[in-house]
RNA sequence: GGACGAUUAGCUCAGCGGUAGAGCACUACAUUGACAUUGUAGGGGUCACUGGUUCAAUCCCAGUAUCGUCCA
């Protein structure tokens, strides 16, 4: 006996603990018969070990379990790889948070080792709590394999791919502007900085022209007329950075600005600063905003730095790490040591002061905000490491276009008509022809990528390719990579991967070394010390002894006879963007550079599962260093899933406050409701809007299920053996295998097409609309009869046809299914878990047509006289005769078949055939049958007449409609012959219908 | 400014070149032997607007409006 309903709360750790010691969650073992289509894997896009898990990855996890355990329960050896990344900055800021709050010494005082030991202490003790998590969404992911990015072995990778690819001189030092986060000190990238509309200004400062030289100055509307003229000595500039001006190299105009064009080229004094600056021309200017004329500060802005390249003007770092101004021979002594914000006010008062203070307007402004910490991001112009992205992103670009250039795949319904237009020209396909050579031809790498160019002509068919699913995403993907810019992969952190790079002063700088004290210096980057000392030597000379020091500063020094004896290396202190490791986590987590057994069997990766915002982070590295690293795409398919927004629609964030933890609505709900809630809602291309009672809608729908099994249970259904669908005699057992066969193709095809709503909706519509409502009403009858055989049959059927619905049900509720398969087993205990069972696949021989028209007339029939009795108010406990007119043979021996059923459903006493109603009766037209009821007595015979009016319009509106089309000759001439023919069937239907509403109309009394 | 998406029932959303759907909400009835975390039935839609293509448009195309997201 089954309890009164499934208890969430009670049952998912136990069942789940049961899967996974079983490990049930480990890809079976390899057969000699697998192909690659019999293994199928999923890298989860790995979160941050400081994370908790929200709504988004409940159902980035809720999806990718859903695509595990259909393929597990398809037969294949099925990896689901877990783990985190170490998370750099919010790694270190967590940890650094915990240590001042506990009031220990600062970072910065116990120094490197010291606190990377409290780190890895940090992560052991509290990281990772998202696993746990993770969990209790019911996520099958071999947990055996965890990894981490900061793991010994992800950071072999890790040291490799850095060196070959610094060979390969795919990644190098270089200067350039970067976003720089000054409350952590470190260089971050341009997708952890987030652009807020803020309130600020825009100041107008007048830069006056230098040996005050004047120029006309003239403005015009539209139409040419002047509006404004006047002898300036100056030129007018607007910026909503005031403190940058001590840093600008120029003052830059658009070169079809008029107004300026008397002054171009000439120099203005910059206030404060007291150096004179050019007036140039650039396209940058916009003379449409403000007055046309803006400061540049190559430095301190990103545009500001394209033009100062462009015209090579000096670009002046004017703040240091903190942002605060620095000392310099540009920087007037007064600002050093101000922050900028400081700084800002106190130019502004300087320049106001000098009566250059123009004007100041109310201006919004997007301001960039470092995600993690908070502050206003300043572009900064540092030494970093790079990776060339624009090279790596041509095979990228090249095997996403072949993924999506190929043929049509399952997602489309249909293939498009041939007269379409090819979906693009062949341009794509050439493009990447050639330029996938180029890049690994010219490398002499250490790692061998993964397959060797054993096929000639190459294109992407060796590396693979990759689409995106929605296909869409493509676009925003090309526009990405068509401009990418550098990688900047420095970060000024400890808590990463410190990059294998060891310095010391180059041959040149001993040269000059007493003239200029200028350290040039000389890098040698190797996977370890010993590898780094070796390329020293090799560059200084075998008689030198190298040595590594902590120490900052290297030192070298020189025998007696002036011969260098001595060097000293230092390594580079600043670790790895976590995304530097995560974007080799498809390969490394399967044991790359090894060729171990799993890279074998699961690489490359199936899909991967993520949502769009992040399309850059995963997507672009896994696939750019995939490819270049091992010769072959990352995954097969990618899979965009929507943004899970609040009840309102709006995004959730912490500073709204309106998060939604999934942990409480699995508390509340259970995790099947909320994986299902949230599979019904993942259609392609839309967000998801959380809706609560939609949650309870589908834990509901779970009860109905318990309810259902329960009472299979109470008639003694259980599993039997032996039992072949295709061999049933009842009709309704009939009928019912026939639509297991249907539901499960649809939720097959469903899922293979990514499409988890209608999946999820056609085995909600099934077990629900179909088992729960019709087949176990319409096999009560059988239950209560004498047959035996019957009885037997029906119970294996029943039985037979719920754990169909159990299977095509778990992969979305994975606990309650799981529960329910191991408590309807019966006297025999199942044979093991409902997670291994087999998917189920059934052929069109399942459908038995005959019982389909026999069932779809009953259920017609049941819904009509319901439909009519509840509209004429005659109450379910007065059961009615039924008088059959017009009925044919058929119909009459169904009646005899489903009496019991009829009584049951339609509230019928009785029945008899006649050749006219009897007067008075409620009537219900079925097919070619009118059904009567005479219910003298309780029936509103003005009602009746109103209702029957009423049907009788709504038909006449569909005949005209269909005769209106008939009449039509160019309908009947050119719409496809089975158009026209179904339009005749319908007016046939039709016209049935309305006699017979006729004569129910004339058949009732005055 | 550019890109993408949306506009369908009171709400949240599916869908589709030929007959408009679900869940929730609402209304009425029902405690009928699996189920009140229930059942049965019902009301409710010019499928944003304007053109075009088509025998046929909610669906395809173009434009407009409004909203949303991303990028600059």
């Amino acid at each position: 006996m089954l309890d009164k309903s499934f208890n969430p709360e009670q049952a998912e750790q136990r069942i789940y603990e049961a899967w996974e010691s079983s490990g049930a969650f480990k890809p079976r073992p390899a057969k000699s018969s697998d192909t690659k289509d019999d293994n199928y894997s999923i890298v989860i896009p790995p979160p941050n070990v400081t994370g908790n898990l929200h709504m988004g990855h409940a159902l980035n996890n809720t999806l990718q379990d859903i695509l595990i355990r259909y393929n597990r329960m398809l037969g294949k050896a099925v990896l689901w790889q877990p783990g985190m990344d170490h998370a750099g900055i919010a790694t270190q800021m967590v940890v650094e948070r915990q240590m001042a709050e506990a009031g220990e010494p600062k970072r910065t005082e116990i120094g490197r080792e010291a606190f990377i030991k409290k780190v890895w202490e940090w992560k052991e003790k509290s990281g990772g709590t998202i696993e746990k998590q993770t969990r209790r969404l019911g996520a099958s992911c071999d947990w055996s394999r965890t990894r981490f990015t900061m793991d010994d072995g992800l950071s072999d990778a890790v040291r490799k791919v850095f060196v070959q690819m610094y060979n390969e001189g795919l990644i190098y030092r270089d200067k350039r502007l970067v976003n720089w986060d000054p409350h952590f000190q470190t260089a971050i990238s341009n997708i952890e900085v987030e652009n807020e509309e803020r309130d600020g200004f825009f100041w107008h400062f007048k830069y006056p022209l230098e040996n005050g030289e004047t120029y006309e100055y003239v403005e015009k509307d539209e139409d040419g007329k002047i509006t404004l003229r006047e002898t300036r000595d100056y030129i007018s500039i607007a910026t909503t950075r005031p403190e940058t001006m001590l840093g600008d190299g120029a003052v830059a105009v658009h070169p079809s600005d008029e107004r300026y064009a008397p002054i171009v080229g000439k120099k203005v004094l910059l206030p404060l600063a007291d150096r004179y600056i050019p007036i140039i021309t650039d396209r940058y200017p916009d003379p449409d905003k403000g007055s046309g004329a803006v400061k540049i500060t190559g430095a301190h802005d990103f545009n500001d730095y394209e033009v100062a390249k462009r015209h090579d003007l000096p670009m002046h770092v004017i703040m240091d790490e903190k942002a605060r101004m620095k000392a310099s021979d540009i920087m007037p002594e007064k600002y050093v040591g101000m922050d900028r914000f400081v700084a800002r006010k106190a130019v502004v008062a300087d320049i106001d002061a000098l009566g250059l203070l123009e004007k100041i307007e109310d201006h919004k402004a997007a301001v960039p905000i470092g995600d993690r910490s908070g502050v206003v991001i300043e572009p900064m112009l540092t030494d970093q490491w790079y990776v060339d992205a624009k090279k790596l992103s041509v095979d990228a670009v090249g095997a996403m276009d072949a993924g999506h250039n190929a043929t049509p795949s399952s997602t489309a319904h249909s293939p498009p008509p041939p007269s379409t237009h090819s979906r693009e020209s062949g341009n794509p396909v050439q493009d990447i022809k050639g330029a996938p050579k180029a890049l690994t031809s010219s490398a002499g790498s250490p790692i061998e990528p993964g397959m060797s160019g054993g096929k000639g002509g190459g294109m992407t068919s060796d590396k693979g390719e990759t689409r995106f699913i929605p296909p869409n995403w493509k676009k925003t993907w090309d526009q990405w990579m068509d401009d990418i810019q550098p990688w900047c992969i420095s970060r000024q952190l400890w808590w990463g991967h410190q990059v294998p790079a060891w310095y010391g002063i180059s041959l040149e700088g001993i040269e000059n070394y007493e003239r200029d004290r200028q350290l040039s210096k000389e890098i040698f980057v190797a996977e370890n010390e010993v590898d780094a000392i070796k390329l020293a030597q090799s560059y200084y000379g075998k008689s030198v002894n190298i040595s590594i020091v902590e120490d900052g500063v290297t030192l070298h020094c020189h025998d007696e006879d002036e011969n260098l004896c001595s060097i000293e290396l230092v390594r580079d202190p600043d670790v790895l963007d976590t995304w530097f490791s995560s974007g080799l986590w498809p390969f490394a987590t399967l044991g790359w550079p090894e060729q171990t057994d799993e890279f074998d069997r699961f690489y490359p990766t199936s899909t991967l599962v993520t949502a769009f915002d992040i399309i850059f982070f995963w997507v672009a590295r896994m696939m750019m260093q995939g490819l270049h690293l091992t010769g072959k795409v990352p995954f097969k398919d990618v899979y965009i899933h929507a943004l899970v927004l609040d009840e309102h629609g709006q995004k959730m964030s912490k500073s709204k406050g309106n998060v939604v933890d999934p942990l409480v609505l699995i508390d509340k709900y259970g995790a099947d409701a909320l994986r299902f809630s949230l599979a019904a809602q993942a259609a392609q291309g839309r967000n998801i809007r959380l809706s609560e009672p939609r949650i309870e809608g589908y834990r509901n729908f779970g009860t109905k299920l318990w309810n259902a099994a329960n009472f299979c249970q109470l008639k003694g259904c259980a599993p039997v053996a032996d039992f072949d669908p295709l061999a049933c005699q009842q009709t309704v057992n009939k009928w019912i295998v026939g639509e297991v066969a249907k539901a499960s193709a649809q939720v097959t095809s469903a899922i293979e097409a990514y499409r988890f709503n209608e999946a999820a909706d056609a085995a909600y519509k099934f077990s629900r609309g179909q088992y729960c409502d019709w087949y176990v009403e319409l096999i009560k009858p059988v239950f209560d009869s004498e047959d035996k055989a019957a009885i037997a049959e029906t119970k294996a059927c029943a039985a037979w046809a719920f754990d169909q619905i159990l299977k095509m049900l778990h992969p979305f509720m994975p606990f309650i299914t799981e529960e329910l398969w191991s408590q309807t087993a019966g006297a025999t205990p199942r044979d093991g878990f409902l997670m291994a069972a087999s998917w189920p696949d059934m052929s069109d021989n399942y459908i038995n047509t005959e019982a389909e028209t026999d069932i779809a007339w009953l259920i017609d029939l049941i819904s009509e006289v319901r439909s009519v009795r509840t509209e004429m108010n005659i109450p379910p406990s007065k059961k009615a005769k039924m008088v059959l007119v017009g009925a044919s043979a058929g119909t009459i021996s169904r009646m005899g078949t489903y009496k019991e059923a009829l009584e049951r459903m339609a509230r019928m006493e009785s029945w008899e055939t006649a050749d006219t109603a009897p007067k008075g009766a409620i009537q219900a037209v079925v097919g070619e049958t009118t059904i009567a009821m005479p219910l003298t007595g309780l029936i509103d015979l003005d009602a009746e007449r109103t209702r029957i009016d009423k049907e009788i319009a709504k038909v006449e509106v569909e005949i005209k409609k269909i005769d209106g089309k008939l009449a039509n000759k160019n309908f009947t001439d050119r719409a496809p012959a089975h158009v026209v023919e179904q339009e005749h069937t319908r007016r046939v239907a039709f016209t049935v219908e309305l006699e017979k509403l006729k004569a129910a109309l004339d058949n009732l009394p005055e």
